[in-house]
DNA sequence: TACAAATCCTAGTGGATGCGTAGGATTTTA
DNA sequence: TAAAATCCTACGCATCCACTAGGATTTGTA
């Protein structure tokens, strides 16, 4: 049930992009892929869907590259993963409720559904202006805590 | 990143074997395979892991099968996913960190850690007793409310 | 105008993994 | 002793993922 690298490298670019591109001038691939440590050629592909999101635009031609389309706080990480990805949903049941209904012996699709939503409220609390600010560890940090004190595996 | 069939119906097989074996008496997987619409071939593979997790006990032999190895109400959907496929994290670097950590760039494990403890808060959350209960559905749709009103989404 | 540097578009491929089947050995009860 | 169940190991097939590759197009600059 892992997330892939479309969707991981897909954020990753996001904020290396973020990063870099502070200044409004188009970041160039190249220096995303050095930055970011994913290969250029697949970052090609990668950028795809979210320009077709509107999450970036693209300048074509020398000096071109790309920039976010829109102020990093308007962006949710639930916008780049949904670009990326597609809906977010642990089971294809708690998307598409028509391919369990009929079976009426599964009692488990509620749990799928409240596991996904669980999942992409996440996504929509958080923006790319918060993963971009240096409180960002910090942040998440104190959410840990507040919703699940007492937890140490990961030390984080 | 989908929840695959290992773990869905291996939660499946438990609910079933909770609904067939109130009496005690061990359940054939042949009746839990008609009952829950899993293949028995698969089943046999399925079982394993639980059973070495202690969540069922085995009878071989004629009118052999299995029963639950515990109440329901000590069996957390946490334990029978965790059997079923391991540690639940949406990341490999959720689990293992130091993976990540080398890796300076990436300022995403921070999430990919918060969603993974979402996840199992759900699945610790609630117990084998709970999805018997025909109060069940109702449950969910009332947390569902609670923590995330006016989404419609999904119809449930 | 030519060149360089970037995006853009479409295939294709190798590997891993997931899903399920299959055969048969072993245990236990009737 | 036969039947019915668990138990164990192997394998096959399909699908998907991660990434590579080749080249076309756009655009700024000398």
């Amino acid at each position: 049930m892992k997330i892939g690298t479309r969707a991981r490298y897909s954020l990753r670019f996001m904020v290396t992009l973020g990063k870099l591109s502070s200044d409004g001038e188009p970041v160039g691939l190249g220096e995303v892929s050095r930055n970011a440590g994913i290969s250029r050629r697949y970052l090609d592909q990668l950028v795809v869907p979210l320009k077709s999101a509107s999450l970036i635009r693209a300048r074509a031609g020398r000096a071109g590259g790309y920039v976010l389309a829109q102020p990093a706080e308007d962006i949710t990480l639930g916008d780049i993963i949904e670009a990326a990805i597609g809906p977010v949903a642990v089971t294809e049941c708690a998307i598409t409720p028509e391919m369990c209904i009929a079976a009426e012996f599964c009692d488990c699709r509620e749990l799928w559904v409240l596991i996904s939503r669980r999942f992409t409220a996440v996504l929509n609390q958080y923006t790319l202006a918060d993963m971009l600010s240096d409180t960002w560890p910090a942040k998440v940090r104190r959410e840990l805590q507040e919703t699940d004190p007492g937890h140490e595996l990961v030390s984080l």
